[in-house]
DNA sequence: CGGGCACTTGATAGTAATCAAGTCCGGTGG
DNA sequence: CCACCGGACTTGATTACTATCAAGTGCCCG
């Protein structure tokens, strides 16, 4: 895990924590406070920010970049639990409680991010409750959205499955194109197979059909070009 | 949705507030001021509580009996979310936002609980800000225990996930008993299909070849008997 | 421009869903 | 307390689908 001083241009402005809803309740003074005590570091693709089962030993925000959070079976299947990108954090439940990582979190591509000390942060819980509550509102986004992934793994037929993770990137990572909706993949065919629970090859398989019914155009491999939103929607049901 | 007054002993005596941890940092004037918000209801085995998509209008306490939290998919699919027994509670994520329920909830068994309306409560919290901890806490295990199922449903054969569901009720529900660990099932086999995405005749299959091996034991329909903890735990990985 | 890796596509096998009986449990009423 | 009835459960046969194994293609980065 290689450690280096950030460089990118929020953080050498000193803007970055105001980037973060997490910290909007601040007044100026608290906030140049806070950014004293943020640590900064940056992390190449594939290189990892924290491992299953080690100690947390403070809150990351995500500056620029994107990273998994994921677990490995004994099996040796990996399972994608959470995708973070910019302005999302991880490690808020270690603060309270004395507890190792539920899982290890990977750079996807290069990614910058604010550190911020246990401690450092329990003591500015105390002088800001506000910040508890927006800790607790990430909780609750945290919860909403691994319901959903239960109920899809658990109830829905696979093609519905590929459909509701390229519309979940779509609402995340889309962008308007003339044609519809382009999208840039955070995870490559093998990872969206292990953030749904299937194998890459049948991730490839149920891209392939959605493409021949005229659903998306498949742009190169990291991005879509959804074409009807709507039949995507139907088919995730 | 039948709404009788709460007869049960603890709500009678007036200790009900006592035996749930969210409570617990009050002093006594605190809990007499909580007990006198408290509404008391009881519902029969297959009663709704709350309706997918309905307002929420407060906190609800099990303080006897059980319940299941679940959605409906389109196909008509049911998925289990969660399983509430005496002393867990839900609707803490509706408290502090305007959102509707994001699942049904269904009684069990006969079950008694005490309704707390939200506009109370956020007062409550405001007074007493520990209970913001408390439901931190009880998000986070929420979390926990949804990362774990969905690596279960995700990443698991399907041995391993009838085999971790039956620990998940021993340790929830299990009793010492002279050859094991009696567990009382708080769900029938659809039920416990239901929880882990299978179906009702996989779960059965699965759980007579468990017993073939001498894993455990059937009792009737609604009782098992654990005999080999460390088999099942092993079957579970 | 070239090489390696990711992706696609095909063939096969394994496993769970589905369809279909038949059995057993458990609650009810005599 | 026992007998009976209905629903839950088990078990079997078949089908459908995805994982796996394998080969070939094409994208992307150096």
């Amino acid at each position: 895990m290689d450690k280096t001083i950030c460089t990118c241009d929020l953080c050498k402005n000193k803007l970055c924590a105001r980037t973060v809803s997490i910290f909007s309740s601040l007044d100026a003074d608290q906030l140049s406070e806070v950014i004293n005590l943020i640590v900064h570091r940056q992390y190449k693709k594939g290189e990892l920010l924290l491992l299953e089962e080690e100690a947390v030993n403070g809150l990351v925000i995500i500056n620029e970049g994107q990273v998994k959070a994921f677990r490995t079976s004994p099996e040796g299947r990996e399972q994608i639990l959470h995708i973070f990108s910019e302005g999302d954090f991880f490690g808020e439940r270690n603060l309270l409680r004395e507890q190792n990582s539920p899982y290890s979190v990977e750079a996807l591509e290069e990614t910058h991010v604010c550190l911020i000390d246990k401690r450092d942060f329990q003591v500015m819980v105390r002088e800001s409750p506000d910040i508890a509550l927006k800790i607790m509102e990430a909780l609750c986004e945290k919860l909403d959205r691994l319901e959903n992934t239960v109920e899809t793994m658990g109830a829905r037929t696979v093609d519905a499955r590929v459909s509701a993770v390229l519309l979940e990137f779509a609402n995340k990572y889309g962008k308007p194109h003339s044609k519809g909706i382009m999208i840039e993949l955070p995870l490559n065919r093998e990872g969206i197979a292990n953030y749904i629970g299937l194998t890459r090859e049948t991730v490839s398989r149920k891209m392939s059909h959605l493409q021949e019914d005229g659903i998306l155009e498949m742009v190169g491999n990291k991005k879509v070009l959804l074409l009807d939103r709507p039949a995507l929607e139907k088919a995730a049901e």
